[in-house]
DNA sequence: GTCTATAACCTGATAGAC
DNA sequence: GTCTATCAGGTTATAGAC
């Protein structure tokens, strides 16, 4: 992508980001991601990142800005992983809601948060639309209804088999302090039940689909 | 339900109700369960049920406490329905899913903003922790486990085949956003797509406890 | 670039008139 | 009971020194 001899001028450029910029991203990372944009203070960032509240300020003009950034690197994520296995024509469906439901845990095991960040702050509104579409309009739809027409799967409302599988996957993430109280699961009893439902959920979704 | 005699007495006491704290309680239901606690403030709630700020004061001393009377209002009803279908001993173990599905989906396609509130809400964590124990605790974890025994159904993690009911049912509700928008699913859509699935999830859960 | 100090604004709650 | 006015404290953002 970038010739050898760009490459110091690009460290130069963007330096090594251990500086206060960097500091700043992933304290609001941590702390927007835990507790969305209003229980999060710029005070607490700049805590959280040990630097001074002006300079968050300096960096980023505004908490909003800094919000922007955060949610963009989240949802990306999250979009680039489905776009590339939704539109993969060389793998099987049975393959594909694989690679999706092993993906999706692989992500949330490492950021548990993230569903309840994406899903329930307000601010995210025009951003998170995109999904939906992702989804029905890909190659992965396409293998769906080749598959019904062929009998090999029963009829599906497409929007409930997405809802099915993103539910499966996502859900226990979503409701994980509902269960992860004092006396319920421990985080290790967690990320174990969604390592077995990662085993798990692609058989289930073969079977639902063979329901009338 | 109650004498005739009763009535005037009834409405004698606790007024008509439909004097400024009905209204204060209206407007924070409304507002709480569709933003959140942090961001809806005192002066929304005012505004919204055409009252002056002091007045909210005055009727409930705090935000805090208005609150607590929203979240108990919205925890209570789903507990009643919840225990009510889950330790019925008289009704078999395909009747209680279709129950449960049924009756989620009822109470929440009046109220679909409440699952996002009671799950990403923090100030309730106090609250929903009683959900996973009712479950477990019931009779209808009973005869899941006498089932299993008996070879009816495939071995399922407790916590799994829970997660998996009310992922299924709830998951639509929390995620509704992503998929209502403009050019996305209307609201008549999104309620007919929750009817089809209200008949539909039982039969899956059946065929998912066939899954080895 | 980074800091301290402070301006400008927001928010929950109360005092006090009616 | 209901209102207007205001307080006390918190919060975002900026000014200005270094």
């Amino acid at each position: 992508m970038c010739h050898i001899s760009n490459e110091m001028a690009l460290v130069k450029n963007k330096k090594t980001k251990d500086g206060a910029e960097k500091k700043i991203v992933d304290a609001a990372r941590k702390l927007f991601t835990e507790k969305g944009y209003d229980a999060v203070k710029t005070r607490d960032i700049a805590k959280e990142a040990g630097i001074n509240l002006a300079l968050l300020n300096y960096y980023f003009r505004s908490k909003e800005n800094l919000f922007e950034i955060i949610m963009k690197e989240n949802m990306g994520r999250f979009m680039e992983v489905i776009t590339g296995i939704v539109n993969n024509e060389e793998t099987s469906l049975e393959k594909k809601i694989e690679m999706l439901v092993a993906n999706y845990i692989e992500i949330l095991s490492v950021n548990p948060d993230m569903p309840l960040f994406v899903i329930s702050n307000a601010k995210i509104d025009d951003h998170r639309m995109k999904l939906r579409e992702k989804f029905l309009g890909s190659y992965f739809m396409k293998q769906i209804q080749q598959a019904m027409k062929a009998g090999k799967i029963a009829d599906i409302n497409p929007a409930s088999l997405m809802l099915n599988i993103v539910g499966l996957t996502i859900f226990p993430f979503v409701a994980r302090r509902m269960f992860q109280s004092s006396n319920g699961l421990t985080h290790e009893a967690f990320n174990e039940l969604m390592q077995e439902r990662k085993k798990m959920i692609p058989k289930w979704i073969e079977a639902m689909l063979k329901v009338k």
